[in-house]
DNA sequence: GTCTATAGGAAGATAGAC
DNA sequence: GTCTATCTTCCTATAGAC
């Protein structure tokens, strides 16, 4: 019970925010009747935060083995997958999408907290990706234009400016953006002096 | 009045959201009761709507302006120092805040309503950028390693994935972001062979 | 752990005096 | 146009029976 009250109200938290979403939708939702929530959670802060913990703890695994799964793939062809991944991800669960929302708009009144527990999150993300792009290169001996760092970087902010169109503007929408940003980000990462 | 009120409500909205906003927080911050708001707009989603068009009216405005001011720049500096402009922009009016919250995370009731109205707001943003790159490359007989549509989308990618940031990571997040994302996109877009 | 009943408050909105 | 007073509805949260 205590995981389908978290799934529902991650859903309608990820599409309506926390001030937009009552205990009594959730509860609907579930199939309970509305204080039986208070028997799981304490609050609906309490509820809140717990589903931000499990969503962040379930999507750095989920995108660790992606990165796991794919290592045998070339660079280009896995960074590109990762796209189409993360955007079928998004279709099937709203966790990408709630995890979106609380960090660029959490809560005003959960702000610090939120803030205290995504920022370990995309710091971990960051290394991952830097640590595979620096791995990749290093054992073709094949030099990119700039540090792992700043391509990973710069990859991601791809990510997070083209994923955004995902939940509002729609699809097609996303893979515009993607695509034109990735032929340049590639030609600028590559300098035309690829050897593999 | 009706300004003030307008004022006060864009910077509530922006920092807290819709549903997360009271129309009594709003008269409190003007300086009056909360049903003297109803002398001015008919409903707190009226209000929401007028600063809505307002809000996008103004800011298309003033990216125009900036655009025309700066034309003599060449196309580097220009896309350079645009995103120190808004930056800026967003630390002394919260209408860009504002304006990314609506497009990204609307309130769930008036998403249909808001769609329409920033739909051809962000079609013109891009055509501007487009049509700005196509006369600055034609102008010089330079040719870019894509068409002009390509790299104002490819831009327009990277502003959106690191304004973000400022929100609520802070400037810091944004430059780094700007400043490896800039770095690939000029590369690629040049591809080595400038002329000017 | 789930329910009914209800407290206690804040929300959006209206009526009507000035 | 702004106010006080009030309506109605919804919210989070609790008490207490089963």
């Amino acid at each position: 019970m205590k995981r389908k009250i978290m799934e529902a109200a991650l859903a309608a938290f990820a599409a309506k925010g926390y001030e937009g979403t009552s205990l009594s939708h959730i509860a609907k939702e579930v199939g309970i009747k509305k204080p039986s929530i208070y028997a799981h959670f304490d609050s609906k802060s309490a509820l809140y935060i717990s589903i931000v913990k499990d969503a962040l703890r379930k999507q750095k695994r989920s995108i660790y083995n992606y990165f796991e799964e794919n290592k045998k793939k070339s660079l280009d062809n896995q960074l590109q997958s990762f796209f189409e991944w993360i955007a079928i991800e998004i279709e099937e669960k709203p966790d990408v999408h709630f995890i979106y929302r609380i960090t660029y708009f959490p809560p005003a009144s959960l702000e610090k907290k939120v803030f205290q527990l995504i920022d370990p999150f995309l710091t971990d993300l960051e290394k991952l990706l830097t640590r595979y792009i620096r791995q990749y290169t290093a054992r073709r001996a094949w030099r990119l234009t700039e540090h792992p760092s700043t391509v990973a970087l710069a990859y991601m902010t791809i990510l997070d400016g083209s994923i955004l169109e995902l939940f509002f503007t729609g699809k097609e929408s996303y893979e515009r953006k993607i695509k034109a940003s990735w032929v340049i980000f590639w030609k600028g990462v590559e300098g035309g002096s690829h050897i593999d």
